[in-house]
RNA sequence: GUCCCCAUCGUCUAGCUGGCCUAGGACACCACCCUUUCAAGGUGGCGACACGGGUUCGAAUCCCGUUGGGGACGCCA
């Protein structure tokens, strides 16, 4: 039994989209839980829209979801000298040809074919030339391969079982331009063999690449490696999701706070299960995850249940993990945390509360900065006549509090209600919008312990102010 | 147009080796409980086998057809 190798090879037109995450995290629980080797390849032989920007937006995608690599990366414009010999070897072989047919010739014969409703296919005029046409010459051939007339090829598919492809549906395609450099089909076979892949894992939008890279492998000499293609990710519309059905981005799903054990978790769930279980942790995935037991259909993506996800992830995690995560989102709003009370603290007190790191950084502004306004709605329910007099009541308990934590504040906002002849809620939520500006925070004993008693003491004493000056 | 893939609540799914399914779970939504707030948690509610035919004592499950959806048909990947 051989080593199990597997790889993930984007194209760097862009970042690293939702789709390819998919399929690079499908490949990697493969590979990790039989104790294989995953490449990074990066296929870049598009040479007018592959840019290192986006080489480096993969990169950091996969870094940020820790998908880390064995080999590579390797980039395919590196291994032009590779791809030249196996294309002479094949022409060498008589299994590829050169086309001289111009664009224009090509084009005219594609318009044909549709016009008489057939299926567009190049009708083989070089296939058996020995030398150019005598018109409509191309400066530059192209070198084609020399497609089987006859027969069938079956794809075995871990997913889907044998897909079987005539040999009349293909034609004779392209595996290097007129300039030489090779195009995908050619140089994804040659790259998978040389690379040793033994499983190739990919969208199910290559299944129809595949019977023609099974024939490459075979006029090269190879066995074809295992084949897994995997169901699309679609929009809310059905169609394949893009940024018209929002964010796609993986890096942009970090800056908006979500973890990225959280989106990995959301992404192995659609399309696998392992019975109703709906949260896991990556070493349980890699433990769990069984290609074979991967969905046939395609899936909609929805944000909501990502949403609640994160929610599970970040309530489950350590504080110290979230805190670390939660940073940058306040140095994004100017907060530094050493200003304030610990932000792990901070964390213990706002994870059952926040569905995204985002929402827990506003959230938790407060802690950091003295609100500089009162809410309206929150001021006008809670600030009321004799609201002053209990928070001078509490201003000065506070100032007299023997020790500083939960459980002594709690005693004197329970003593207070009493002493004022009202419910808990009358004195709280006062206290509430006046150290946070408004009427939600953490239990409210909580939240002033991490405030701590100055800062407690100073916001309760503007507040009572603010409330004679304009209340009644 | 040709070929390939696919079809269970609004979304993700369990169930597909016929009987255990008046099809279960999660998310979302609604209601109640808990509760100083927001959440979390608990309980309940709403909600699906695309349609037709066949095989069978019996079909979400097997077969056929229709319908609908996705994909490929680039000298992109």
């Amino acid at each position: 039994m051989t080593m199990i190798r597997t790889r993930f090879a984007p194209s760097p037109t862009g970042y690293l989209h939702i789709g390819g995450a998919r399929t690079a995290l499908y490949s990697w629980l493969h590979t990790r839980r039989h104790g294989g080797r995953f490449v990074l390849r990066i296929e870049d032989t598009d040479r007018e829209r592959s840019t290192p920007e986006a080489v480096n937006a993969i990169l950091e995608g996969m870094a940020w979801l820790g998908l880390d690599y064995d080999e590579g990366p390797f980039y395919q414009t590196e291994r032009y000298d590779r791809y030249r010999q196996h294309l002479q070897t094949l022409l060498d072989a008589g299994q590829a040809y050169y086309c001289y047919c111009t664009k224009d010739r090509l084009e005219r014969l594609r318009t044909e074919q549709q016009a008489r409703k057939e299926k567009p296919r190049y009708d083989g005029r070089c296939r058996d030339l020995d030398g150019p046409p005598s018109e409509e010459v191309a400066d530059e051939p192209v070198i084609r391969f020399r497609t089987p007339l006859e027969g069938h090829v079956v794809v075995e598919d871990a997913i889907r079982g044998k897909v079987q492809f005539l040999n009349s549906e293909l034609d004779d395609l392209v595996i290097a331009r007129g300039d030489g450099s090779p195009t995908y089909n050619f140089t994804v076979v040659v790259d998978d063999l040389e690379m040793g892949v033994t499983d190739v894992i990919r969208g199910d939008d290559h299944l129809n690449n595949t019977p023609r890279q099974i024939h490459l492998y075979q006029a090269l000499g190879f066995e074809p490696p295992r084949f897994a293609h995997v169901p699309m990710i679609l929009g809310e519309d059905g169609k394949r999701l893009s940024k018209r059905h929002g964010s796609v981005s993986v890096l942009q799903y970090r800056d908006e706070g979500y973890l990225p054990e959280a989106l990995l978790n959301y992404l192995v769930r659609l399309g696998w299960s392992h019975g109703d279980q709906e949260v896991f942790g990556v070493d349980e995935l890699i433990q769990l995850f069984d290609i074979n037991e991967v969905n046939h259909s395609a899936s909609t993506f929805n944000p909501s249940k990502l949403q609640w996800l994160n929610q599970q992830h970040i309530m489950r995690a350590e504080p110290n993990h979230i805190a670390r995560h939660l940073g940058p989102f306040l140095a994004e709003r100017g907060v530094d945390p050493a200003e304030g009370p610990a932000l792990e603290a901070v964390v213990r007190t706002q994870q059952e509360r926040a569905k995204t790191l985002v929402e827990m950084a506003d959230n938790s502004l407060f802690f950091y900065r003295r609100p500089e306004a009162y809410e309206e709605k929150a001021a006008r329910k809670n600030f009321k006549e004799g609201t002053a007099e209990i928070l001078e009541h509490c201003q000065h308990c506070f100032s007299g509090l023997p020790s500083w934590d939960a459980e002594s504040i709690h005693g004197v906002v329970t003593e207070a209600a009493e002493a004022f002849d009202v419910k808990m809620g009358k004195v709280a939520q006062p206290l509430r919008v006046a150290v946070s500006g408004s009427a939600v925070s953490p239990p409210i004993d909580a939240t002033l312990e991490l405030l701590g008693r100055e800062e407690t003491v100073a916001r309760v004493g503007q507040a009572a102010e603010w409330v004679r000056q304009n209340v009644g």
